[in-house]
DNA sequence: TTCACTGCAAATCATTTGCAAGGCC
DNA sequence: GGCCTTGCAAATGATTTGCAGTGAA
């Protein structure tokens, strides 16, 4: 089940195609196909796209390639730290009664959320979008292990 | 189809119920028995709840309860700025390949993705979560309406 | 040969929609 | 009476899982 390099060629350059290899490489990735080209698209496309965007685009260019596999590669991306993956479309929402300015910190182990205050210099507001006419919500969260996940798997 | 407040009482005093019904009509909220409960659950549980924690919770309290009414009630409670949404658990998820740091700001009418600089003074860093033992992710986003799709309005 | 990667199909899970019935003003 | 709210059931949409085939080391 393999693609071959060639049939990219027709559309991208070898260089750019290179770009995103070389990416990859960087990042400890073995650069499939399939992984090249996932990394060549954002890197070429500036839209934050949606797996559904990404899957649609390129397989156009790959007829045999599956939603698995996008899956995949941006998971395993992710996790290498080559892209990032912004939860700023919300399903699997939480909720909050408290709604005073503040961040929050989900544990990636345990699940649990935490709040975070906001010192003055680090205001989420401070920051306005160039483009934006309205701003009606702002949110700051940061992900990890926390202490507790931490010490138990210490022991 | 209306459940008496009577039966909450068994389980909550009334001055709490109070408080969380007094929030929903400081934000113009009619507060329905369903409505109420929601919101005296999120004042009281700060543990930033799923759908299905909301629900499951208050289905043994509320036997007639539907998950409808629980997503109906907490959408109206956010647009409404009565509760805070966070979109922490990313499904729907938007990927970028670009991943020095920088927020984003989304129009919630075209849907459209913009990059954000960060300024010196609001670097996402800064604020650091307490019980944290490690960092794989920081991110801070906005909503609202973009310059483009306000000014189609004005026509 | 072994192992990692891919892709199909089915299953699962979250959320939305259509609609009917029941209260509130 | 008319509108708003609720809740059921069905539809939709996103993501995951199980599994088998195939190429690369």
């Amino acid at each position: 089940m393999k693609t071959s390099l060639k049939r990219l060629h027709f559309h991208n350059s070898r260089s750019i195609m290179k770009v995103a290899k070389e990416h990859l490489e960087r990042f400890g990735i073995r650069p499939s196909v399939q992984r090249v080209a996932v990394m060549h698209y954002l890197l070429t496309h500036r839209t934050h796209p949606t797996v559904d965007e990404i899957y649609t685009s390129l397989a156009a260019e790959i007829p045999t390639l599956s939603r698995t596999t996008i899956y995949n590669t941006l998971r395993i991306l992710h996790e290498s730290g080559a892209i990032l993956m912004l939860g700023i479309d919300s399903a699997n929402a939480r909720f909050d009664g408290y709604t005073s300015p503040h961040a929050h910190f989900m544990c990636a182990s345990c699940g649990k959320v935490y709040d975070v205050d906001l010192d003055d210099t680090a205001f989420v507001g401070r920051n306005t979008p160039r483009n934006a006419a309205r701003i009606t919500d702002a949110q700051l969260y940061y992900k990890g292990i926390c202490a507790d996940c931490e010490a138990k798997k210490a022991n």
